[in-house]
DNA sequence: GCTTAATGTATCCAGTGGATACATAACCGA
DNA sequence: TCGGTTATGTATCCACTGGATACATTAAGC
């Protein structure tokens, strides 16, 4: 975030972002509030507003924050099975976090310039993985959207609880297996 | 529920969740109030305590309501070409509350019989008409199950404006082309 | 018909996002 | 070195929210 000089907080904008993905992941149920925020980090709620224009703003920066952390696991993965596999652990994980990168409106993302490159940034590594190499940009596109809808989805209805798995069944497992991806189990940790 | 002789209000419950849909409708970006619900209905707030234990319960009738009409949108496609263009088309004309329906915790659905007996229901229907009729019931879970997560994604990304499509490409299409659902054919990879 | 439980109202509360007005400290040009 | 401009933070206030408590009303059941 460039070099903004220290002042009474040091870097008020950073420091608002990290405790916020800490505050959501410490109780991903309860609802993100501002104030309970300002408290964490002994400030008036009001000087949040000199950094970020609302609150949505703010979870906006968080969201981008998430798809970058997001962007960082999956770029390991060498392969579709590993990558879908680091993409839902990643959800379970930072269930909270995931809603706030995901439940958003159209605008938000579209209008907010970094978080559309973050986005890009994971669509980019998607393509690299999880598309047939020789194809034209359109099937590929098309090969990780397809991917993605599968994994994001399967990940939403089960957050739901609208899934019907096998009573036994792992949920991670069972995805990968509609979603067709089973296979053998390589070096997944 | 059942016979709920008319009162001052006649039946507040389901009156209460009738409004809550249309307003949910109206305005779909708005959060819903129980206080506007209220004032819509020209009772006051607290009276829909009487009905609903909390504001979640309330969402959770809407959710169930929602989740029923779209059962019967969703039963007379003879295809899963059809089928999947009318969940679209149902997504896309009740954004709101799809959003009601499909953004809830697991708690909220599986410790909700009639909400839990919703979602049996469309997959019921959804079952008799995107599996293979001859498969064993796990196999024709998991069919059901795959294109029900791929198009609940992919409707989840575009909300949150993630999916990056032609410029010129409807959704509904792409999304279908994207699933391999493409015009006249059907097939599982 | 009278009691009783169901339903609705009036009022209060703490918590929320946001606005306005003001205080403070850092930076920059003189 | 200084002094003012500007970024940052605080103090208060507001309308609104979901929910709780206390009370009024009316429909039903004995």
């Amino acid at each position: 975030m460039a070099r903004r000089g220290a002042y009474h907080h040091g870097d008020l904008a950073a420091a608002a972002v990290d405790e916020a993905v800490r505050l959501i992941a410490a109780d991903p149920e309860a609802g993100f509030s501002l104030r309970a925020l300002a408290e964490r980090l002994g400030v008036a709620h009001r000087a949040l507003y000199n950094h970020f224009e609302t609150r949505e703003a703010l979870l906006a920066a968080v969201a981008a924050r998430g798809i970058d952390t997001l962007a960082e696991a999956l770029a390991p993965a060498a392969d579709p099975r590993s990558f879908l596999a680091a993409y839902v652990r990643f959800a379970l994980a930072q269930p909270g976090l995931y809603g706030v990168m995901t439940q958003r409106r159209y605008d938000q993302i579209n209008g907010h310039p970094p978080l559309r490159a973050a986005v890009d940034r994971v669509i980019a590594v998607a393509l690299g993985t999880l598309a047939t190499p020789g194809a034209d940009a359109d099937t590929r596109r098309r090969e990780v959207m397809r991917l993605w809808m599968l994994v994001h989805g399967g990940i939403g209805l089960h957050r739901a609880g609208m899934l019907r798995l096998r009573p036994d069944a792992e949920f991670a497992d069972e995805l990968l297996l509609i979603a067709g991806i089973a296979a053998a189990q390589e070096n997944t940790p």
